[in-house]
DNA sequence: TTTTTATATAAACATATTATAATATAATAA
DNA sequence: TTATTATATTATAATATGTTTATATAAAAA
């Protein structure tokens, strides 16, 4: 068969790409993105983050815990608060990357 | 008002990554994604990249419309076929920094 | 002219996403 | 204990997206 080694990397391309689309997901949309990019700063509470984006606080926790069951972020509670921050260092560098592409 | 400052330059960033999430949208979507990715390696004809993506004519073409609509890539006809390719030189170079941080 | 090939469009439907409102919980303060 | 603050959850309505099927168009071939 002399396609095998095209259909095989073929089928990894489309898993990567299923992958990687899922991720562009969750930051394609207005106020998600600016929260991944409040938080490519550092950690941030739950309020701060509704202060930049400007959503309603229960839209501010279902984005958070979207974005959490994506393994993009993580959370951690400290008294009545709770902070957030981005664990998934590729997404980190994606931020920094379209920093530079599409605001400079 | 001292927040004045603060508050355009949120506006802007406001303004700013409804306009990237909207590109995101477009990436954020396997079959999409993967039609930008082998686009990026140089123009295409629909029917290329209806074996790539292994999409239904109509949903690349549809697909294709979409992105068109949004200023990512741009439509040129010659015969019976029509060859795509990535306009937005934002959206290249996006493709290709994802290519490092997620593919190596 | 008719047929074939490549692509586009439209309509219908199913599914997913988003926003909103109401309510719940967890931690602390009074 | 009760009240308050910060955050989460649930339900639901509105909207958007994706998929499929059928049909249309444009160019070339027969």
């Amino acid at each position: 068969m002399k396609s095998q080694g095209r259909n095989k990397s073929m089928s990894r391309l489309k898993q990567q790409s299923a992958e990687v689309a899922a991720l562009l997901k969750q930051l394609s949309h207005p106020q998600r993105l600016l929260i991944m990019c409040s938080m490519a700063e550092g950690e941030k509470s739950v309020s701060e983050i509704e202060n930049v984006c400007g959503a309603s606080q229960s839209a501010v926790s279902q984005f958070l815990k979207g974005m959490r069951l994506e393994g993009l972020i993580e959370a951690r509670r400290e008294g009545k608060q709770v902070f957030y921050k981005i664990v998934d260092q590729r997404i980190l560098k994606l931020i920094q990357s379209m920093y530079l592409i599409f605001c400079k």
